[in-house]
DNA sequence: CGACTTTGACCTGCGC
DNA sequence: GCGCAGGTCAAAGTCG
């Protein structure tokens, strides 16, 4: 599958992107990777884990094997059975065998060339071309016996990857049964609000139960699991937190506690062992509370000057770290809590400091942790959603409050890009940057980021809601990775660049590495576009609005893995009405725009953008080419971009429309349409599934998929990235 | 006077 | 190590 165009060499996120091909790819073996180590194949379990040639970055324990929702307490077994033959299943043999055959190959190649060329009467020639062609039908045997075993292995993967599929789909519509008699039970608004429904609190307890019996699945992802499965401690704390109780997520596990938080944040996702004890030991490191450290902060800030008053130390970063992963928690500190002098002295905080700095490497510096865009979580500070809209004003009416704080020239663009920040309540970590479009200024372009921790305004609510949809099916699409520690499962949708048009016809999402960005086109027109950018592009219809203020918790995992692939889709009219009329018949949708009585023409851009994108069965061809892409993306360092969304060159990849697109636009309409406890572990959950199976359906699928890949032609020049324009 | 905006400085990550 | 670019902060200024 390897798609070769000049990409940009391995960054650290990149790290995330071969988890990320472990976790789904079951017969495409990154084709750079070379595991000379074929001992290792009879390996435990564990000890691939730990294999060094399975992931370029040091994180045990990451790969996933996503299953989809995790719905029900069925077939745990079978979940545990097929597992067990995963570690040497998921290993990249095939495409450790296919280079070494194709090594062999080249090697005879080059042989016969070199020897055809000598003198055919040479004393010794004919000696030797006779030894030559032995050693030719010996490289061909062993490669027929190779091949043989691949074709055996290849028809092991399928029967598992059936085998999980099925207990995937007995789970899902296990669990939906029991969702659809929680509504029919009158106690069920009720239990909707519930922070954990019990059967998924069963199911949770079931793969805990899996997981703790076997190392290996421990990062077996159950739909949105897969996302939360690799949140960190902080994350899923800040996550947690972010979750109002007076909000409408439906899935939202509140738990204060953060470790609790972790689990029940993450439903019936996995949470691996080591993560927690990297947040006890990061509690140990930053033993001070985040309130005290913010107010220690604040009173420094008063007796500094201005030059080293709170600037960027690594306390700063720790602070900042601790409160964008406190989340609501944090804000309430900052926000009750009056600023005190309790906080302990400089000298002794430069001290903690170094004792901090001095830490061992276990727990990744968190001052380092922070940045690369996001402050403590990639996933939450990568994810972003745009949104294209032209308008005159300065920023667009989503309704939400903003203030301003910043104001930046970006290279590349003589309009001055404003940041803004949430206001609505204390402490929002939400935030959006508006830049007018450098060859349109008429078109404005909004990034959101963030979660919001409080209730949105009505017509905020349905924007978000939809935008959150859109950025979880963008990011379902890119498995949960894991950076040096991993951290999913957060609440972060970002909008890139991709458009819905407020005649509901118009929508185009992308997202680009390293950030995952969605990006709605409310400038174009009524044909809805889906671009899967750079990580993973989605296309997903947003209403003009905010940031997400329903999470989905898997939604986000590691924008960073995310393939520096785009792909289009141009979705049909007919799919749009038919996906409108689903949205339509969403009860949640139905009832919320009945008491909110929010524009009109939000909802139907809603619904329409929805309608559009989640309709359209090539839709799911176009998501399984973009993983596809994205798998070989990761398979293939070079590949990964790092491009910002609307930065990288486009290349086009026609698709036909797949087969198992009824499945699988059914799942993403019901991740997009109902934001509830785990609905959008379906959506994720059968994608990954397809992808998985079509990636296992044979090597001449995957000879074709890449046979159509690469039709690149770089618009740009900049970082090639693939778009996928479906054909219809 | 409070809320908001402006603006320069600062910090961090990344590429060279 | 240096410079660049993106992002953030907070004092100063502005507005209602």
């Amino acid at each position: 599958m390897g798609i070769s165009n000049g990409d940009p060499p391995v960054t650290a996120s990149s790290s995330g992107r071969m988890d990320r091909v472990q976790q789904i790819d079951l017969s495409i073996a990154p084709a750079e990777e070379t595991y000379a180590d074929q001992e290792t194949q009879n390996m435990a379990t564990a000890d691939y884990e730990q294999h060094p040639a399975s992931t370029s970055t040091p994180l045990p324990a990451q790969n996933f094997l996503q299953l989809g929702p995790s719905s029900g307490p069925v077939s745990v077994s079978n979940h545990r059975a097929s597992a067990e033959s995963l570690p040497s299943r998921f290993r990249p043999e095939r495409g450790d065998d296919s280079n070494r055959l194709r090594l062999a190959t080249n090697h005879c190649n080059e042989r016969s060339t070199v020897e055809d060329g000598s003198p055919p009467s040479s004393p010794g020639s004919k000696q030797k071309s006779t030894s030559s062609e032995s050693e030719i039908r010996n490289q061909l045997r062993l490669a027929r016996l190779e091949m043989a075993r691949m074709g055996e292995e290849k028809e092991q993967m399928r029967r598992m990857l059936a085998a999980l599929t099925m207990d995937y789909q007995t789970l899902h519509e296990h669990v939906v049964s029991l969702l659809q008699q929680q509504a029919l039970n009158p106690q069920s608004a009720q239990a909707a609000a519930m922070p954990r429904i019990p059967v998924m609190a069963q199911i949770e307890d079931d793969v805990t139960a899996v997981n703790q019996s076997r190392p290996l699945m421990q990062n077996i992802n159950y739909g949105s699991s897969a996302a939360s499965g690799n949140q960190t401690a902080a994350a899923s704390k800040h996550q947690s937190s972010m979750r109002p109780s007076g909000t409408v997520s439906g899935f939202g596990h509140q738990n204060s506690d953060a470790r609790d938080g972790i689990e029940e944040s993450r439903g019936p996702g996995l949470e691996l062992e080591p993560r927690r004890q990297q947040q006890q030991e990061e509690e140990k490191v930053f033993p001070a509370s985040r309130a005290s450290r913010r107010s220690a902060l604040a009173s420094d800030n008063t007796t500094t000057t201005n030059k080293h008053r709170n600037r960027s130390t690594p306390e700063r970063s720790i602070t900042r770290n601790l409160e964008a992963a406190a989340g609501i928690e944090m804000d309430e500190s900052a926000g009750s809590e009056p600023v005190t002098d309790d906080s302990p002295p400089r000298e002794a905080r430069e001290r903690e400091r170094e004792e901090s700095s001095s830490a061992p490497p276990a727990v990744w510096p968190p001052n380092k942790r922070l940045k690369t865009g996001a402050m403590h979580d990639p996933t939450v500070r990568n994810a972003r959603v745009s949104v294209r809209a032209r308008s005159d004003a300065p920023t667009m009416n989503d309704g939400c409050q903003w203030r301003k704080y910043g104001q930046k020239m970006a290279k590349g663009n003589p309009c001055p890009r404003a940041y803004y920040r949430c206001t609505v309540a204390p402490g929002c970590p939400v935030r959006k940057q508006v830049q007018r479009c450098a060859d349109d200024r008429s078109i404005l372009v909004t990034t959101y980021e963030g979660t919001h921790n409080h209730p949105l305004p009505p017509a905020a609510t349905q924007m978000a809601s939809t935008t959150s949809a859109a950025a979880c099916m963008l990011l379902s699409g890119s498995s949960s990775t894991a950076e040096e520690d991993v951290r999913v499962n957060n609440n972060y949708h970002q909008i890139g660049s991709g458009c819905v048009s407020s005649s509901g016809s118009a929508a185009m999402l992308s997202s680009s590495a390293p950030f995952a960005t969605i990006t709605l086109d409310l400038t174009s027109n009524p044909t809805t576009q889906l671009s899967l950018g750079g990580a993973s592009a989605v296309p997903v219809p947003f209403p003009l609005g905010g940031p997400l203020a329903r999470p989905h918790p898997w939604a986000l995992q590691n924008p960073t893995s995310l393939a520096p692939l785009h792909t289009t889709q141009y979705l049909s009219a007919e799919g749009a009405r038919a996906m409108q009329a689903a949205y339509s018949n969403q009860p949640e949708y139905q009832a919320q725009g009945a008491a909110n009585g929010g524009p009109q023409l939000l909802a139907d851009t809603v619904s329409a953008a929805t309608a559009a994108i989640t309709a359209d069965p090539n839709f799911t061809a176009a998501l399984a080419a973009a993983i596809t892409s994205m798998i070989s993306a990761q398979a293939n360092p070079r590949h990964q971009g790092s491009s910002l969304a609307g930065e990288h060159s486009t290349s086009s990849l026609q698709i036909q429309g797949s087969s198992s697109s009824d499945m699988l636009v059914q799942s993403i309409a019901n991740s997009v349409l109902r934001p509830q406890p785990n609905p959008h572990n379906t959506s994720l959950g059968n994608l990954l599934n397809r992808s998985a199976l079509s990636m296992s359906t044979g090597s001449e699928d995957h000879d074709q998929a890449s046979a159509q890949q690469p039709s690149i032609a770089n618009s740009q020049g900049r970082k090639p990235s693939h778009t996928i324009s479906q054909t219809q």
